[in-house]
DNA sequence: TTTCCACCGGAAAATGAGGTCC
DNA sequence: GGACCTCATTTTCCGGTGGAAA
């Protein structure tokens, strides 16, 4: 890049956007002033915390909704709300908020609410029996109210079963007289199947689920944003509308629908438009798809990265999937590095399909074939290809 | 109905790098 | 300093599984 074009660049910057007054109202963790279509249950939660301030024992409460249907956003919101109240009033409560996928562990997820309520626990080198006691004793010796959150609690219920939320539930108010609200928030209505009864008795006390968005209820939602978001006059009425009637399509996604506008948004300033247009919406929703694709794979493992090399080498498939392990194997030693076996390799292509990279189907051959499974690329061999050539270590044998 | 093929995927163990505790 | 811990990744083992062929 010429330095010519690099003082364009801060030139640009410098002289702001003629587009958004304020792009960070597009953003997923921006929290807005105002949540239409979801007083009901911003009520519901806002009562539900407000036994802890009277140092009653509130219910538990596990919250259901599909991505974007506005669950995290009333959590936070009340949150917020609760949080400014009770330091106004002077009143001592512990307050938690968790996201289970990125704290990722138990152990993890037991630091992130032990720092909340003021304990340091070491990040590494203590047992979950032992920082989950730390915690316990903390709760117990202060003997303040506490509310936890944990979002996406599902994440953490499947992958280590509910040792944590039963240990809580049992130190909280039976025992002790320490009043506590736990709030579980989950995309997925099944995973209350991993929980021992107990546990769902005491945590499953009320239930608020959180429906998609309809087309209008979006329309609605993107014009309030739009108008923090972008100067007067600077975005059509339609290309909200259609931004609005491509994400209802799509489960009702409002934090897609942000991000279709936020993309469109950046596509009129790149062409220099003075207005965000229906266009530049339809440009933002094929490339939310090629900058997701462009993520994933730029993120892969470097072994992922190589399975796809080797789908690629075989013209994309479909190919057996024994037999695409021997060309991979055959792509390790030309680069000198060790293969994985096979069953991490299986379990990588699990992974890769997963993400929408490949695509495997299972046939049946029976006796004489047995049952293969079939595997080819998801995509574009070209643009995956060109973010391989991304890599460093690859750029040499990516063909 | 049984056999057989190639694969699926759960569970446990190993590994190695980071750390804490006493 | 040694025992013990977490964590992510990988390997090893092995009991399913679907369905055409025998």
């Amino acid at each position: 890049m010429s330095n010519d074009r690099i003082d364009d660049i801060f030139e640009e910057a410098f002289k702001g956007s003629n587009i958004f007054r304020n792009k960070n109202v597009l953003f997923h963790d921006y929290i807005p002033e105002r949540l239409p279509f979801r007083e009901s249950q911003i009520n519901r939660v806002a009562k539900i915390f407000s036994s802890l301030i009277r140092r009653e024992k509130g219910s538990n409460v596990f919250i259901y909704g599909k991505p974007g249907t506005g669950k995290t956003a009333v959590i936070k919101y009340v949150l917020n709300k609760f949080t400014d109240f009770v330091r106004e009033k002077g009143i001592n409560i512990h307050t938690s908020y968790v996201n289970c996928r990125i704290a990722g562990t138990e152990y993890r997820v037991l630091t992130s609410i032990a720092q909340d309520i003021g304990l340091h626990l070491p990040f590494t080198g203590l047992s979950v029996e032992e920082a989950l006691s730390r915690v316990i004793f903390k709760i117990k010796n202060d003997n303040i109210p506490f509310l936890i959150i944990f979002d996406e609690i599902d994440v953490l219920i499947s992958r280590y079963g509910d040792k944590i939320l039963y240990s809580l539930t049992r130190s909280g108010y039976e025992s002790l007289s320490v009043p506590y609200v736990i709030v579980g928030i989950s995309n997925n209505l099944r995973f209350k199947e991993y929980l021992d009864p107990r546990v769902l008795s005491s945590l499953g006390e009320e239930e608020i689920v959180f429906k998609p968005y309809t087309a209008s209820e979006l329309e609605v939602i993107l014009r309030e944003r739009a108008s923090i978001a972008f100067y007067k006059d600077a975005i059509d009425l339609a290309a909200i509308k259609l931004a609005a009637a491509l994400s209802a399509a799509e489960h009702g996604d409002a934090r897609k629908a942000l991000d279709m506008l936020r993309v469109a948004g950046e596509i009129a300033e790149e062409k220099g438009a003075s207005k965000v247009s229906e266009d530049h919406v339809r440009e933002a929703y094929s490339r939310i798809d090629v900058e997701r694709t462009y993520e994933v794979v730029r993120s892969l493992p470097l072994h992922s990265k190589l399975i796809i090399l080797s789908l690629i080498k075989v013209g994309g498939g479909p190919i057996q999937a024994s037999k695409l392990f021997g060309v991979y194997k055959s792509i390790c030693e030309s680069i000198g590095e060790k293969p994985l076996s096979y069953r991490r390799f299986h379990g990588l292509i699990t992974e890769l399909s997963l993400l929408g990279i490949a695509n495997r189907r299972i046939y049946n051959y029976g006796r004489r074939g047995g049952r293969i499974s079939s595997i080819r690329i998801d995509g574009s061999i070209n643009e995956i290809l060109n973010i391989i050539r991304d890599d460093p270590l690859l750029e040499d044998i990516a063909f």
